[in-house]
DNA sequence: GCATTCATTCATTCATTCGTA
DNA sequence: ACGAATGAATGAATGAATGCT
């Protein structure tokens, strides 16, 4: 179910200001996002689940703009792993889902990709894998469980 | 072929309206067409499906006004990019579909385009590209034909 | 009227920060 | 160093406005 009130709140952030902050801390789309399709960890769920209610709740969006932008050193930019790359290092986490450095720079080759690259991608790969596997499959935090399958279904196929 | 009842339906959600909502959500005449002309990406039209079939099942259209139109801020409103600057874009498509934004900075002025407007128009059209290449014109629907990806990954060159 | 293009919203992937062992 | 929390950037789904013709 997708919340009517996100949009509103998302809007101020979405454009470069961040908002109402509850505690100091404000949160982006993506986790807002992970957090109505259940891909927190229950733990992280958790945590969220007042602080992100409480906006919900709140209508009013008193956008305290701030601009605290402390942007920080420049962002490596992002690369895009060709699908191909992506089997192959699907392939090597099923067979070896924590690579030593060699084996990651190994692979890097292989694939001509930067060793970084690769590493960070298996780093992502394992939490996605336990996010997975325990964020809300355990079944704790009921809830809908049939929302979750539908965003489980997601990672089903990789 | 034409849906015949697919005029109706539109119809009313055509003028704004949300109209029968199936599982809350409405589609609106683009998806709709899309649909018809097998433009949607496999999984898109799977999904949609048993849900637009059901539509065109049903013949009475109760219109469930409800004009929930949270109207959201202000559209931009829409620009009008000319041919010649279609052309040019294109141009620079074949030779880079994924520029870097500096690129994008620069044919945008050459252009006397918005820088936005030039990201989002590469946005669409490899959008575009996509579905043209993997939906169902071409492969017969043929889950996984990756040839957008292969193709891709000349262009992963960092 | 139906199809296509510009625009926006929602979901996922690469990347970074931060606690902690 | 490593995983957990988190986000910017990107892709995918979808729509309003515009064209055809």
């Amino acid at each position: 179910m997708p919340g009517c009130k996100r949009k509103e709140i998302m809007h101020s952030e979405y454009r470069g200001n961040s908002l109402a902050k509850v505690h100091g801390s404000v949160f982006s789309q993506t986790t807002i996002c992970r957090f109505e399709n259940l891909q927190l960890s229950y733990k992280n769920a958790c945590k969220l689940r007042p602080i992100l209610e409480q906006w919900l709740h709140d209508a009013e969006a008193a956008c305290v703009d701030d601009k605290s932008g402390t942007m920080d050193r420049r962002r490596k930019r992002r690369t895009t792993i060709s699908a191909l790359a992506k089997d192959a290092l699907e392939a090597h986490f099923t067979r070896q889902p924590k690579p030593s450095s060699y084996d990651i720079a190994r692979v890097a080759s292989s694939l001509r990709l930067d060793k970084e690259v690769v590493r960070v991608w298996f780093c992502n790969r394992r939490q996605r894998d336990k996010r997975v596997k325990s964020s809300l499959t355990s079944g704790l935090m009921s809830a809908s469980s049939s929302d979750y399958d539908i965003a489980n279904a997601y990672y089903s196929y990789v």
